[in-house]
RNA sequence: GCGGAUGUGGUGAAAUAGGUAAACACGCUAGACUUAGGAUCUAGUUCUAUAAUAUAGAAUUAAGGGUUCAAAUCCCUUCAUCCGCACCA
């Protein structure tokens, strides 16, 4: 029998249709929420990386089903933020018009996966009804403080009874009191620096951030201070770092939330400019002597002390810092007469000096400064005794104190594609929109891109985006009037995270629009039980669900676990070969790899497919013409060939070397390509792409399909219990595998079983189909298909995951023996021998290797090992 | 610079929480078969010796040392690779 794929999939994939996979165990007591971080909807659609982690949710969650537990495996998009607004300015399209293509796109793909997700409980970020609740839990940050004495989030009416008390509360300004509710607040505005970059017209985070590039796009950062939101995370420190002690996580994971954390006591320097600008505190853990400052030219502390020295000599920094600016590690010394504790002068250095990737915005001597002493290049300001910048000076404090090294998470962009932050202004202080009139919609405009292309993409050049707190509604900007009680409304947006922040609260109970969810369903389903991610930001997105959580849980929105996610699985990336080839800037010429040397500062990297490829890393330099026509005039600078650079890299688009699933699944079928992803390799661990071994996957399905070729051959009868013991020894390793979720390991005990039965012609129906059942979870579609051909009326996955036989058997034990640590041969016991003596005497009679010499030790390990030393 | 890992054949990898290293698969070599297919089957695939389809011996889990009857696994040093990093560590 030829295993036509097509039919077979094409057959169950409608049968499928009917099927309610998730409603067959809907009452039992026992549940499963297993849960894949949901996908960025990119127009490009799924890649090999997707797939991996749903076809391992989908094997764990069917097999899950098959132990009588009421799974859940749902699945969402995730599709507020940067990427699609780049696009969509772009491509002048609307950004919602290209998240529901490529949605659209992504769905029917995943759907051809033989996966099995609750579609009814589909969420989207950008739904208003999702969103709502996004602004909800925003409003209700706004409306919190952290109360120190009870360790948890009060409502902010408690504080100002509180300061009603104590002062005389009531006569103070609104502004005033505005600025204290600020301090507390758990949402609130404060200036802060930010990494902003303008190119793309916003507020990034650090984590938005690479190699002091912006992540989208490679654009300049700069530190800029702006009113911004932040959330005052910085209050559940302790919360969140106690909570790690509970769950079952990866090690790197844990320690990286750790030390994002940062509890620690420390000694501590604190740099100010003058009174008005305080720069961060410095820690260190022994006491140190300062003997010199770097700042880095990039830095928002070099822009405050520009500020700070004297007129006569500002042009003259600037111009340095400006010449500088253009070479590598340069250094300009700035001679101060702050003394430090040795009484020496300290020095000050302002520097282009990068250390690797971060920038850094200030050094002090401590070791990371070594590489940056050794900077040859060095200018010294000729200064006068007089200049120095007065104003700047050192603490150093003897005392120890406790310090966290978690800042709060600023929490606005200035963009358009995001949750409008649901607030307004009334003499610049915030008020919250009223629940009931939640959600502020975000406003969509026709052919908005192509009206206001010179502008940034920016929620204030809509017309109607102001709050009339009268009719509760929002009216166009040229009402705004104070004394019609029309206001203006906060114009940025929220980032990407917050709508990720809480999103696996909302699948449980996605279709309620009276709460986030309601309390009975909470109780059943509770937290997420095995959380599968990709390792690109999961720092950050679980420390702020973890936070989002431990606030919602002081508010009582969840009151029945502490903790998101119990078990963490970081799924490792697939790495696969990219090639490129180089061009001389502004000319037109290819240069080939070898001889790249001569030009190395006027080279630009061009990325190519692989299928311009020959011999490894060569070009077909005439089809790749044939397919850019753009190149048509282009010489190609080549010694014999033109060699092209071949690198392993992280599968991306702009590196041209994502795989797509389709091609595969069409060439070799849904069930390998399912079994073939989870075979390559540890699921957590990285893996190169290579196809080569999907040979070994098609071999063993054409040999499962011929041991049910025949239908007669098949016997019903009680089996021996030989076969019982084969299948009782792959029924415990593959369980035992779950466990530890190294379902790679079960699929090549699939395959040695396989050859078992092969060998020893093993046709018994019932050992078969408990096999096959067993098997079902990896590979759906055909284990259908055997199930139907014996004689089954039901899907397969209505039936248990089987149970291990119960055999009573006279186990021979197994012993090995050893001479001198080294193995020598095995030999079989009954159980009733099981003793060293009766061992001994059958080791002397059969073998002589010990015979006349002398024993200096044995050493026996009952049902293992016999180890004699002589 | 700091922190965290990881290191096993030509390749992907296994090895019960110290107890037969390399299971399973790919690749390669040789042969068979045929409906000439990215097909299937059989045998081999660390080294050495011999009386050679067997037997015996030796080496081997990045390198070196330690603990132990016994180490891929535990400890120490070094090297290499990867990941994370925001001022500190």
């Amino acid at each position: 029998m030829k295993y036509n794929f097509k039919k077979i999939e094409k057959k169950w994939k409608i049968k499928h249709k009917k099927f309610n996979f998730f409603e067959i165990n809907k009452n039992s007591k026992k549940k499963f929420y297993i849960l894949n971080m949901f996908p960025y909807p990119s127009g490009y659609g799924l890649h090999i990386g997707h797939t991996i982690g749903y076809i391992f949710s989908d094997i764990i969650c069917k097999y899950k089903s098959g132990c009588n537990y009421n799974v859940l495996n749902p699945i969402g998009f995730d599709s507020f933020g940067l990427p699609a607004e780049q696009y969509a300015i772009n491509t002048t399209k609307h950004p919602s018009y290209i998240i529901k293509k490529s949605i659209k796109k992504y769905k029917k793909q995943i759907k051809n996966l033989g996966v099995f997700f609750n579609w009814d409980k589909e969420i989207n970020t950008i739904d208003k009804n999702y969103y709502k609740w996004t602004q909800w839990i925003f409003i209700k940050l706004f409306n919190s403080w952290y109360d120190k004495k009870k360790k948890k989030a009060r409502n902010i009416k408690k504080l100002i009874n509180i300061y009603k008390k104590k002062k005389k509360w009531n006569c103070l300004k609104k502004k005033e009191k505005n600025k204290i509710l600020n301090k507390h607040r758990l949402a609130y505005l404060k200036n802060s620096f930010v990494n902003w970059c303008s190119k793309l017209g916003t507020v990034l985070a650090n984590d938005e951030i690479k190699n002091g590039k912006s992540e989208r796009g490679g654009h300049k950062i700069t530190k800029k201070k702006m009113l911004q939101w932040h959330l005052r995370i910085t209050k559940y420190s302790d919360k969140l770092l106690n909570g790690l002690k509970k769950i079952n996580w990866p090690k790197n994971i844990k320690n990286s939330q750790i030390k994002w954390i940062g509890k620690r006591k420390c000694f501590y320097i604190n740099i100010k400019i003058n009174k008005k600008y305080k720069t961060k505190i410095f820690y260190f853990k022994k006491k140190k002597n300062i003997n010199n400052i770097i700042i880095n030219t990039n830095s928002y502390i070099y822009e405050l002390l520009i500020k700070f020295i004297k007129k006569k000599y500002k042009k003259k920094v600037i111009n340095i810092v400006k010449k500088i600016n253009n070479n590598k590690n340069y250094k300009i010394l700035i001679k101060t007469n702050i003394i430090n504790k040795n009484k020496k002068k300290i020095n000050i250095y302002i520097s282009n000096y990068k250390n690797n990737k971060s920038i850094k915005n200030i050094y002090l001597n401590v070791k990371n400064s070594k590489n940056f002493l050794k900077i040859k290049n060095k200018l010294t300001l000729s200064i006068k005794k007089n200049f120095y910048i007065k104003s700047f000076f050192l603490y150093f404090k003897k005392k120890k104190k406790i310090i966290y090294n978690l800042n709060d998470l600023i929490f606005s962009r200035q963009r358009y594609w995001g949750e409008p932050i649901p607030i307004y202004y009334i003499y610049n202080i915030p008020y919250n929109i009223p629940y009931n009139k939640l959600p502020l919609k975000l406003p969509y405009i026709n052919k908005y891109i192509s009206k206001y292309k010179n502008y940034k993409f920016k929620l204030n050049f809509y017309y109607k985006w102001a709050w009339d707190s009268i009719n509760k509604k929002i009216v166009e900007n040229k009402f705004i009037d104070i004394k019609k009680k029309i206001y203006p409304l906060e114009t940025s947006t929220m980032p990407s995270c917050a709508g990720s922040n809480w999103y696996y609260i909302r699948y449980i109970d996605n279709n309620n629009n009276n709460k986030i969810i309601s309390n009975n369903k909470e109780k059943y389903w509770k937290n997420v039980d095995l959380y599968i991610g990709g390792s690109e930001h999961t720092n950050g997105h679980l420390l702020y669900s973890r936070f989002c959580l431990k606030f919602l849980k002081d508010i009582k929105v969840i009151n029945y676990y502490n903790e998101p996610f119990k078990r963490f699985i970081n799924q490792g990336i697939i790495l696969n070969y990219s090639f490129s080839i180089f061009k001389l800037i502004k000319k037109k010429k290819f240069i080939s790899y070898d001889l790249i040397k001569k030009y190395k500062k006027k080279i630009q990297k061009i990325y190519i497919e692989k299928k311009f490829i020959i011999n490894n890393n060569e070009l077909n330099i005439n089809f790749f013409l044939f397919k850019n026509k753009n190149y048509k005039n282009f010489i190609f600078y080549k010694k014999k060939k033109f060699l092209c650079y071949k690198k392993l890299e992280k599968m991306s688009k702009s590196k041209l070397n994502i795989i797509k699933p389709n091609k595969i699944i069409d060439k070799f079928g849904i069930d390998v390509f399912r079994l073939y992803q989870i075979f390559i390799g540890p699921f957590n661990k990285k893996k190169i792409w290579n196809l080569d071994k999907i040979k070994g996957i098609k071999r063993f399905i054409n040999k499962l399909l011929l041991i049910f070729k025949n239908n007669k051959e098949i016997i019903k009868k009680k089996p021996k219990k030989e076969d019982k013991i084969i299948l009782n020894n792959i029924i415990k390793k593959v369980y035992k595998n779950y466990k530890k979720l190294l379902l790679h390991i079960s699929i090549s005990y699939f395959m040695k079983t396989i050859n078992i039965f092969i060998k020893k012609k093993i046709k018994n129906k019932y050992i078969l189909e408990k096999f096959i059942i067993l098997f079902s979870p990896f590979a759906p579609y055909i284990s259908e298909e055997i199930w139907e051909k014996l004689g089954h009326k039901n899907s397969i996955f209505m039936e248990k995951q089987p149970k291990i036989y119960n055999i009573y058997y006279k186990k021979k034990i197994k012993y090995i023996i050893m001479l001198n640590n080294k193995k020598k041969f095995v030999i079989k016991i009954n159980k009733v021998n099981n003793n060293k003596k009766y061992i001994i005497n059958k080791i002397k009679c059969n073998n002589n290797f010990f015979y006349k010499k002398k024993i200096k030790k044995i050493i026996f390990i009952k049902n293992k090992i016999l180890n004699i030393l002589i």
